[in-house]
DNA sequence: TGGTTGATATCGCAA
DNA sequence: TTGCGATGTCAACCA
């Protein structure tokens, strides 16, 4: 079976025949398709007739994209069972999921272009400026916070929640970190006044501190309302050893 | 020109030339290939040698998928500019954003195929199940919530955050309301405790009630200590004229 | 443009 | 499996 395989304007025999090889193989499917499309699970959706694209991974994985935005208008995750049928003459793609139960329906009405692609990718994403990343900065250099404070725990669960960071100031007082890799929100307020309010049940004086690079608006006073404080921390960039990449390769 | 094109494994020059056509047209470009990419933005991102699907679409979204997830590895939203260069000898797709700053570069090392779909498309999504469509129950029915409810005020902007609905019991005590159309977790609970924080500031006794089909474990402690009630409701499916529509149209 | 929140969020991790 | 929280979240809506 060969790497790629595509078929413009295909007779529905080749959509059938083309469909049934890309499923059995581990290929991804492309479909270039004018269609309707039926949803039904957590919440339902009906999609009128449309030129869309349809992308279906060896993981089940099933996607509709319309010819604008980042995200498909219809979708299924990874791990469903995908299916078809001809109903009157016509294609149906089947995807389904168990738990939650959800189906998802293509209708093809016509098919521009039927393709799939057996994919080799060994490779994995390394990406650098996340939240975790900020965390081991502020234990690599925790006076970034204050002098004195002293990083203890990780990801440590308290009675509601997952504290990022708990540690004590320089008079010994608990300190509880909330890290934001981005513009913290109202929300982030929330969460962290959630963990100070429950860890001062039991212990004393529990100072809250947001860390990240800016604030919105209403999260700043309500920061200041609620009490609690605010380091400007940007997440670090990590070398990834691009400088002399090119260089090296080429 | 056509409404698809499609050529697999495309010389340098037919790689060049229906990559400036489809982005000239205004149509989805879509190529399998073996590439690496490169990002730097709000994080910064390295993917090393392998088959992906690249589709462009003209709004300058630009998604790279890998043969497994719903997820791109790597993507641009919409509005972005997007151009090629060749960079010895091979073609490097270029995404770059305003606001914030960035760039996403694509290096295409060998191209399997390369076709264009120009799309056309004016159906949009009819979804029903929202938590929109919750809060129009509410507004029908009250007594969901129960007896004596009457809800108020919808999306309505308090000092800290916008309510779903705001209304008074049949004592007269205020009452605010969240919405959630799946399981509530501790997050919800700490978004209602800030909405009942911030209006008992001004108004005396105001009760805060959770509204949702579940919720989890941790949140339905958090939810009792903070003496926050919950409505078991679930987001209505509304009728989609479905049924009758396949009769009346064939 | 910034603020706020929803989402069929998805995804990863831990208990 | 459930719970919990991050995400380069995206997208909609509003002031």
């Amino acid at each position: 079976m060969p790497k790629v395989e595509a078929k413009i304007n295909p007779t529905p025999e080749e959509l059938v025949d083309i469909l049934s090889r890309a499923l059995a193989a581990e290929a991804i499917l492309t479909l270039f398709a004018r269609c309707r499309v039926h949803y039904d699970g957590r919440a339902k959706s009906e999609l009128g007739p449309g030129d869309r694209i349809i992308l279906i991974k060896p993981d089940g994985s099933f996607l509709i994209h319309q010819k604008n935005k980042r995200e498909p208008v219809n979708w299924q995750p990874p791990g469903n069972m995908v299916s078809f049928s001809i109903e009157d003459g016509a294609v149906r793609l089947r995807s389904v999921r168990r738990k939650p139960r959800e189906v998802l329906e293509v209708d093809l009405i016509e098919t521009y272009l039927i393709s799939y692609f057996q994919a080799e990718d060994y490779e994995e994403l390394a990406l650098t400026g996340s939240e975790a990343e900020m965390a081991d900065l502020i234990f690599e250099n925790p006076e970034l916070i204050e002098d004195g404070f002293r990083p203890l725990f990780r990801e440590k669960p308290i009675k509601h929640g997952i504290v990022d960071i708990l540690g004590r100031d320089r008079d010994g007082n608990l300190a509880v970190l909330e890290l934001k890799r981005r513009r913290a929100d109202l929300h982030a307020i929330s969460q962290l006044k959630r963990y100070v309010d429950t860890l001062s049940e039991e212990h004393g004086n529990v100072r809250g501190i947001l860390v990240a690079p800016s604030l919105t608006s209403g999260a700043k006073k309500l920061l200041q309302e609620e009490g609690l404080e605010f380091r400007k921390v940007e997440p670090p960039k990590r070398g990834k050893k691009k400088a002399g990449r090119q260089k090296t390769l080429f």
